[in-house]
DNA sequence: GTTGTTATATAACAAATGTTACGAGTCAAG
DNA sequence: CTTGACTCGTAACATTTGTTATATAACAAC
């Protein structure tokens, strides 16, 4: 009956494109027009398939999650030790290359954001439960005290991955603060014997 | 000449406006008529003071990093030592109380519109700055090296804050997370031999 | 009291936004 | 080939926004 078109992939089109213009100009800038221009169209097939700004964002934030999630998973899977498991992920989830930057960035638009707009705190909420239980996880067999342990490493992750999301920095000096971040970790987790 | 209105003061009145129209709708909510109408008058005597938006939001940041600034320089007033000196700053540094949550919350809110904004982007510089070197000075009597000691701390600190300012808790639960959050900052300080 | 500067309100303007409605086009099922 | 569901572009709508201009009111200097 329909237009062949795969409404899930047309979907993921759009969220995309909200991403991308989320991370050029802004989230202020994502409205329905920016966002169809974007993705190479106009409002119309936009709406027709979120049925409003509210969702399109949401959905945006929902998709990045995920793709995190997926990415922490996998950066836990080839990983010998319970240690190197543990320090390839957290090493995952700092923005040490261009995309996780952006996405930190990203991030950081949303949470401000998350401060008055309930469905957005509430898919932010998700994410930190989430990310707090695979912490305590792969903490729980190198530590006697894994949920203080999580808690005080979760944070420091936070912090350095905002100092990095604030940076102003690019090229070199960006790359330099990148490489300090990744060695402040190792001093963290040296320092607390973990 | 003029009626008899100190100018000063007639700015900062609007830039409380600001302040709290931010803290309890968020920025994309202070627009002129929003900030002037929260001040008790209309657009006419708040463009009379600040030629933009621009300047007004430029302002209240400048204004509350210039109020935090001072809290920081209060705290570290009243210790005997150097440790205790530290410690007073880091927990006045910390949204611990009503009035710094708040302004935890509309510092994120800042921060992720100073992602596009270079003004904004450079008030949040300087006052990042400027809280690198306290920490720095405060430190250095504390430990030999200063420089990586200071950027785990402040990426600490910076954690402990982000994780307070995304809660959505309230009442007695968000005291017993923010009281965790400064058990937390001690438990580092102690392990760190600070 | 006259004058000139300042403070503030009112109003207008174009631009942009979210939302909704409508219509044309597309394609598979019958 | 016809029918009908789905896709999508166009367009209209009321709101809201930043900005600017203008007019009125207040008050100090003289």
């Amino acid at each position: 009956m329909p237009k062949s078109v795969d409404p899930l992939e047309r979907q993921e089109e759009f969220i995309t494109a909200s991403w991308n213009v989320i991370a050029r100009e802004g989230l202020a800038a994502a409205s329905l027009r920016r966002v169809a221009a974007e993705a190479g169209c106009t409002t119309g097939s936009l709406t027709h398939y979120f049925s409003d700004r509210q969702a399109l964002l949401t959905a945006t934030l929902r998709q990045a999650h995920f793709a995190a999630g997926m990415r922490m998973q996998h950066a836990a899977q080839d990983a010998s030790t319970d240690f190197e498991r543990l320090r390839a992920v957290l090493l995952e989830s700092l923005p040490l290359d261009a995309t996780r930057l952006r996405e930190w960035k990203v991030w950081l638009c949303f949470w401000g954001a998350a401060m008055n707009d309930d469905e957005l705190s509430n898919e932010d909420a998700r994410r930190y439960s989430e990310w707090r239980k695979l912490l305590r996880t792969l903490i729980a067999p190198l530590h006697d005290d894994p949920k203080e342990e999580s808690h005080l490493l979760m944070s420091m992750i936070d912090g350095l991955g905002l100092q990095l999301a604030r940076s102003r920095q690019t090229g070199a000096a960006l790359a330099r603060q990148q490489k300090a971040c990744a060695a402040a970790l190792d001093a963290y987790l040296t320092r607390f014997q973990i």
